[in-house]
Parts: structure tokens; sequence; C-alpha cells
DNA sequence: CTGTCAAATGTCATTGACTGTCATACCGTG
DNA sequence: CACGGTATGACAGTCAATGACATTTGACAG
């Protein structure tokens, strides 16, 4: 009878962001911080074992045996070992979600979702300061995409918060989402160009942020005209 | 370093239709016969303990003891208690795509789409004549609904047979699925129509398969025209 | 009917993810 | 220093899943 299993998720930790100024990190008692980094050290700890030998054949032990902490201290940090898996992607379409929510009203759809992917981008490149091997998104979406049970556990998630996004566009046209299917089209649209983006940076073999913000213009593009065109009219 | 793990499925018994005269069915050999009514015992067994205790309260143990067989058995038969669970959708998928793939090449998208649908719902409906308790697949949408590890994996195996739904609608409109995005989109709006009719039918407690095509229709008629709205225009 | 071969099943042992429980170490506070 | 709460460790136990090997059973030949 788990209590952390709807979501997969734990409480949640202060996550990307947030430090911007000094607001309120001048108190922050060590026991924060240090809990802070376990979670961290036991993220990168796992990410660099997932990526040698693979997310199935890397014990929960070895992971916590490389920052020497218990096994059940990880699954204090970790619903499951999955949920260590796909965080940072989650934390990934969490900042995609908060940058569509603060787009100016009057942007098109089209252009606030572009605008939010490239935020999120931003955002995330913060984290890679660490210049030791790959960029950690790539490590991320190779793991993903590789590993069946995370694939799955990662489209779960994007399904969870597509009724937010469904709920963001409906309220930037001031429509009412449970009666016009617009904003539903648009955030399918929304994800599967993210989807593509994603895949097709990485098999062309790009690293960069600047290349997957490319790729996704690109099938932006190609996109948009392809809901005007005279495909399905008159199908019903 | 399992083989049974990038779809997760076991090598594959026959499954549903195919029975419609006597074609071969009547040689079948003890063997054949045996193996399918282990399966299905298992199968209906699991449900049924699924449907009163939950799926994560439900030991394999449990499953095995109700069907005598031992658990090393349950697992030559699936390749783990998530496959046994989803089994039933996804060959409610398969048969899906495979009536869509049988649909005359003249035909609007749409209009296929929904006749695959259709279809689709005509030969699970022949598996109910057994009118114990409520349909399988109404059981086996609200345990997929209601079970996050099964919502999981079942999102994951539309996504896989994703790009084979591509595939038809731009076999079947001539354009290459690699340049032209417009089947993609229309896989998606596929894609999310079943879904909302799924849950919409599930939710206003309806049953039978009448109403989850009306309810399928009632969505795809809002969704042809929300297809040539003005939104996005000139987004690019 | 009997013997033989292969497929199906059972038995046993083991690994690894995950949980509950209780003891202990740690840290900020009075 | 004593206190109280929180993070962690230690340990035992459950359950899913797999490999190895023994046993049974059905198909078929003789």
């Amino acid at each position: 009878m788990s209590v952390t299993d709807s979501i997969g998720r734990m409480e949640e930790f202060p996550v990307l962001g947030e430090r911007g100024a000094g607001e309120r990190g001048v108190v922050e008692e060590r026991r924060e911080r240090k809990k802070r980094q376990t979670r961290e050290a036991l993220v990168r700890a796992a990410l660099e074992l997932f990526d040698v030998k693979g997310y199935e054949h890397t014990a929960v032990r070895e992971i916590t045996d490389a920052v020497d902490v218990s096994e059940r201290t990880f699954f204090r940090y970790f619903a499951n070992k999955e949920d260590l898996a796909v965080s940072f992607a989650r934390d990934w379409t969490d900042a995609m979600i908060a940058a569509l929510a603060g787009r100016p009203a009057g942007e098109e759809p089209l252009a606030a979702m572009r605008a939010a992917f490239r935020e999120s981008l931003l955002t995330l490149a913060v984290d890679e300061g660490t210049g030791a091997g790959a960029p950690t998104y790539l490590l991320v979406t190779r793991l993903i995409d590789s590993t069946p049970s995370l694939l799955a556990q990662h489209l779960r998630y994007v399904h969870d918060r597509d009724e937010e996004i469904v709920g963001l566009l409906a309220a930037r046209e001031g429509v009412d989402p449970a009666v016009d299917p617009r904003p539903r089209v648009l955030a399918a649209v929304f994800g599967g160009l993210i989807f593509l983006a994603t895949r097709a940076w990485r098999t062309e073999g790009s690293t960069t942020a600047e290349q997957m913000l490319a790729a996704f213009d690109r099938y932006a593009d190609e996109f948009t005209p392809a809901l005007f065109g005279h495909w399905g009219a008159g199908a019903v």
C-alpha cells in the first residue's frame, strides 16, 4: 500500500531554478543542502553506471555503494529505480510546462510552444557546467529511449501532464477544454514536435541545445501547413 | 539479459478471430488446445483477482494457485505480470490496426479510422458470450486506467505501434511519412480519439460496444472541424 | 500396447527490487 | 549538557523474475 505510487515521485526536493538572488538560501540549514547533495550524488552515480553497464544490469546496490549510503536510503530519496532514471526528464517536462504557462497571452499558440521549448532548454543548460562527459540531457534521452520500462514510465508522466498543457492552451485562447477540442489537438502536436525533435537531434549526432532548437523549428515549420492541408475535409 | 523484453510479450499464441468457419480449428491437437485453455484460464483468474483485490495486491502465486499450475509456468506463458494484464488491450490495439490496414484505399482517412474502430469492437464482442460479470474490455480498461504501471506499459505499446499507423495512413495517401508530417498528425488524432472515447464511455457508465462507438463518433465530429479552425494560422 | 522423443510442466535455488520496523547517529535548540 | 525531531543504518521479509535440472505427458513409430 505504497503512498508514492500514483505519480511515482517522492515528496519533492527543490529543483532547478529558484536560486536567482539569495532570496532565502541564507538560512537554509546544512540539513537541506546535504540532502540535495546526496540526491544529486545518487543521480550522477546512477547515470554514470547506467551509461556504462546499462539500466537493467545496474543494481541499486552498486549505485548506493558508489555514493556510500545504504540501499534503504536510496528508496527514501526515490520511489523506485525508474523514478531516479527519469527524474531529469521529468524536470525538463516540468520546466517546459512552467515556461509555457509564463508566455504572454497575446502570442500565437505555436510561437508560445516554441518559446517554451527554448526556455526549458536554456534552464537545463545551466546545469551543464560539468564538461565531464556528454551533457546530461543527451545521456538521459538515450537511456530512456533504449530502455523499455523507462520509456513506459516517461510516456506515462508526459501523459499525466498533458492535461495541464491542454488547460494552458485553452486558457490562453479563452475556451473551455471540455468542449472545444482544439487545445487538445495542439497539445498533441506539441508533444509530437518535441518527440520528433528530440529523436532527430539525437540520431543526427547533435549535442548542443542550439541544434536541438533547430530540429524543433524544422518540424514546427513542417507541421503548421500540414494542419491546413486538404486531408480529412469532408470526411464527416 | 531477457529475450522477451523489447515488447514484453511472449512468442504468440493464436489470438481472437480466425475461428469463423472450421478452417483448421478442427485438427488442433490436444496439446495446442490445452495450452490455449491454460492461458485463458490464467487470464480469467487473474482479471477476476485484479478486479477484486487490485493489481498490486494480487501475487502471481495466487493466480497460479487458482488455476493449479506452478508459478514457473505462469512465466512461460507471460513475460511478466504486466504482460498478462495488458494482453487484452494489446489484442484490441492489434485488431484496430489490422482493421485499418484492411480498409479500402479510396476511403477518407477519418472514415477509415472510424470503420477500423468499429470493426475492432465487433471482433472483441464475439468473445463476450460469457455474461458472467462486466464485459472484459470494461474490466481491462478500468484496470489499466487505475494502475500506474499498467497504464505506462500500455502507453508504450501503443507508442510502439504508432509507427505502423503512420505508415498505413501515409501509404493510403501515397506520401512519404519521413517527409510529409500529415500522417503523423492524423495518427496522433486517431490515438487521441480512441483515448477520449474510451474514457468518456467508461466514466459515463456505459457498457455496450454501441455506446462506445457513439462516444467515438461524437469526438470525431468535434475533431474534424477543429483541424481547420483558424488557430495557429500565421503562427510561423 | 510399448518405447521413444520432444514439448510442457514442475521443483529448487537465486537474484534483485522494494517495504516495514526498530535502533542509532546527527543537528539545532533551550 | 539534555532534549526532540529527523535522516540514516541494519535487518528481516515479501514478491517478481530467471536459470538449471528433473519429471511428466502427448504424439507417433513399431
